[in-house]
DNA sequence: CGGTTAGGGGTTTTT
DNA sequence: CCCCTAACCG
């Protein structure tokens, strides 16, 4: 049994009475374990699995505590266990009450918030301050729902009380985004748990007890959700020094005042530690030591056997780091699954993947932004999002940009035009329009007389539109109406398709994305000169088509589009590619371990990010980035820095966390100036 | 004059 | 690779 293999304290805190429970449990102190454990015990008591709810920091994290559950109990008993993020949970039970929920990724809602943004006149307010940009003031509304619960005017001046002459614009912009927002039927991952808690508090949940993992990074929206449920009792794990979503509104108060807000509640404290060596946890202690202290801690070592010193790599350029990074990798005997490049800015990853590829070693990164990021998914993506949710506009603004001569305005009006002609049904418009004539424009331009015109398109397609009103648009071109008429095509051929993988093979096989992969593959494999080289061409496709391809295999586990598209907005970066080396960010390594990792890029100023700092982050959580950052690593762990960037010529000064890590000794820091 | 497109500069972290 | 700016096109 799963409790068989806890040591005292991690059995104690699996064994505790229902009630308020607080777990801290430090890096590598057995806490998944102890979740397991915990749950094994309820379920051995007779709680009713579906009375059991596991909120996790990420799915995958979900998925291994249910893995290792089903060693212990039936399938069908741990199935009926809820367990996920807690947005996850969240989608899950509103997609349950048929709630009409068609997630957008946060950058669309960036843009979208952007475009309100600039319907603003800010230079009309009195005053030396300059307004915050639509990306800033975006971020802040965003932090705001995480952060709290009272007004966003009252939340906001209270920092930034020098904005008080724009916060009548900022309030507008923020409520033209919230009902533009409905009216495109978009929902953000905020809302999705806004709306949750509304969920929750008009039809009541019964759970027994709610288990929260990783509740240092809970923020003030997540614990409320928690509250709202008012669960029979809590059983809450963290650790105050991993704590590094304070960028996300992460409220370490969750924990410190843990005991004051829940009367009568315990705190159980892990202490030992099984998965670093010795001299890897000194170190991390030396560091973390210079933040305030929260719950008094004291680790103890639990792993036994050899013991390898940190070791401290000093190089001269940042590429050179990277170069001997890689090397080093080369040569070990560590199972590369089982190394970890961890960075603290994604921009490091680069510099890492081009070495290691250089050398032939295998490497795989968080997918999120090599996969859905690339234009070839998106599309996908776009298209597939405007067949679930026909007012969205973005997705169709994004497929028609790709017709040649086409922008923004112009397939905005090309919308509106077909919505027009669906009698404010775009699929209607496209597929069946009921109105012919063309809707007043802002453009004084008229090309008429497109059609007829024999240059113009194969026959059948010339069919197809002769009958499509849109032809008749003053913006219709030859181009842009063949780019239209392979549109329709396509779209017609999925008119009754309901199964999300059969689309997504139409749509990569169809005639409108193998014009859009040749636009994208033409344009990778150009050269400085302007030359397209033609073997390039074809392994950009190739790359393409792979791409494609993984899309396609996604898609396959899913019945429903809009669960497809949901899902991959949902967890679509959980998913790792390929084999090898783990090249992670720190927050990205969180909760993994390896055997060996290298911290890299440790200079001042992007480890710890000061730009960041200067943005109201602070020191101690980077402190505490560094803190998790070599607390993944089981045996080896290297730290790395250089002290120059040939490519944007900036000298560089090592992390202070190096001397914290006493890897170095003060009398250097002084050596070590700006030139 | 509005819109498109090409070219140069810059990049935080996540559900 | 994405965003912004400036030149270009109709």
């Amino acid at each position: 049994m799963a409790l068989n293999g806890l040591n005292a304290e991690q059995l104690q805190a699996a064994l505790a009475p229902i009630g308020h429970n607080l777990i801290i449990a430090s890096a590598g102190t057995g806490k998944t374990s102890t979740i397991v454990g915990r749950i094994t015990h309820l379920l051995r008591s007779g709680v009713e699995p579906n009375r059991i709810l596991l909120l996790t920091f990420t799915n995958k994290a979900a998925g291994e505590m249910i893995a290792r559950l089903e060693r212990y109990f039936p399938k069908d008993v741990v199935s009926k266990i809820e367990a996920g993020t807690f947005h996850a949970v969240g989608y899950r039970w509103l997609k349950a009450k048929n709630a009409n929920v068609i997630l957008k990724q946060p950058n669309e809602l960036k843009t979208l918030f952007k475009s309100i943004y600039e319907k603003y006149n800010f230079s009309s307010a009195n005053t030396d301050v300059s307004p915050f940009s639509a990306l800033y003031l975006y971020d802040l509304y965003s932090l705001y729902q995480n952060a709290s619960l009272e007004l966003f005017e009252d939340w906001f001046l209270e920092s930034y009380p020098d904005h008080q002459p724009f916060i009548n614009l900022y309030l507008a912009v923020i409520d033209g985004f919230e009902s533009e927002k409905i009216s495109y039927g978009f929902v953000s991952f905020n809302d999705l748990l806004l709306r949750t808690i509304d969920e929750v508090k008009t039809n009541p949940m019964d759970f027994y007890e709610i288990l929260v993992d990783e509740y240092q990074d809970t923020n003030t929206l997540q614990s409320s959700l928690v509250d709202a449920m008012n669960p029979n009792s809590l059983f809450c794990v963290g650790d105050y020094d991993q704590s590094i979503y304070a960028f996300n509104g992460a409220n370490i108060e969750n924990i410190s005042t843990f005991s004051t807000r829940y009367k009568g509640a315990s705190v159980f404290t892990l202490a030992t530690n099984y998965r670093s060596t010795a001299s890897i946890l000194s170190l991390a202690n030396r560091v973390i030591e210079h933040n305030p202290r929260i719950y008094p801690k004291q680790l103890k070592v639990g792993k036994e056997g050899k013991d390898l010193s940190p070791r401290l790599l000093a190089y001269h350029e940042l590429f050179e780091q990277y170069h001997a990074i890689a090397h080093s990798i080369k040569t070990s005997h560590i199972p590369s699954n089982d190394i970890a490049v961890i960075f603290r800015n994604n921009s490091s990853a680069d510099g890492v993947e081009a070495m290691l590829r250089e050398l032939g070693i295998p490497c795989k990164r968080k997918g999120g932004s090599s996969f859905f990021d690339a234009r070839e998914v998106k599309f996908l993506l776009d298209f597939l999002s405007l067949i679930a949710n026909q007012k969205d506009i973005m997705a169709f603004l994004h497929i028609f940009e790709y017709g040649r001569g086409v922008g923004a305005a112009t397939a905005k009006e090309f919308y509106q035009a077909l919505v027009h002609f669906g009698d404010g049904s775009f699929k209607r418009g496209l597929y069946a329009p009921i109105k012919t004539d063309i809707p007043k424009t802002t453009s004084h331009l008229t090309q008429a007389g497109l059609f007829g015109d024999e240059e113009l398109t194969p026959t059948n397609q010339k069919s197809l539109l002769a009958s499509h009103p849109i032809g008749r648009h003053p913006k219709a071109t030859p181009e842009n109406m063949e780019f239209f008429s392979s549109y329709l095509e396509l779209m017609k051929s999925l008119y009754d398709e309901k199964n999300p993988a059969k689309m997504v093979r139409k749509i990569v096989a169809s005639k409108l994305y193998s014009t859009i992969v040749d636009q994208l593959s033409t344009a990778r494999a150009r050269a400085k000169n302007g030359e397209v080289d033609s073997s390039n061409k074809t392994q950009a496709s190739e790359r393409i088509y792979q791409k494609a391809k993984l899309f396609l295999e996604l898609s396959s586990h899913y019945k429903e589009l809009i669960r497809f598209l949901n899902a991959m907005i949902l967890g679509g970066n959980e998913l790792t590619q390929g084999d090898g080396v783990n090249l992670l960010t720190v927050h990205a390594s969180k909760g993994l371990e390896f055997t060996e990792v290298y911290v890299v890029d440790l200079m001042e100023g992007r480890f710890p990010n000061t730009k960041l700092m200067s943005r109201g982050g602070d020191l101690d959580e980077e402190r505490r980035l560094f803190y998790v950052a070599v607390t993944r690593a089981k045996e080896k762990l290297y730290l790395s820095m250089a002290s120059y960037d040939k490519n944007k010529k900036i000298d560089f000064k090592p992390s202070c966390f190096l001397y914290e890590a006493r890897m170095l000794k003060g009398e250097e820091m002084k050596e070590t100036k700006e030139k």
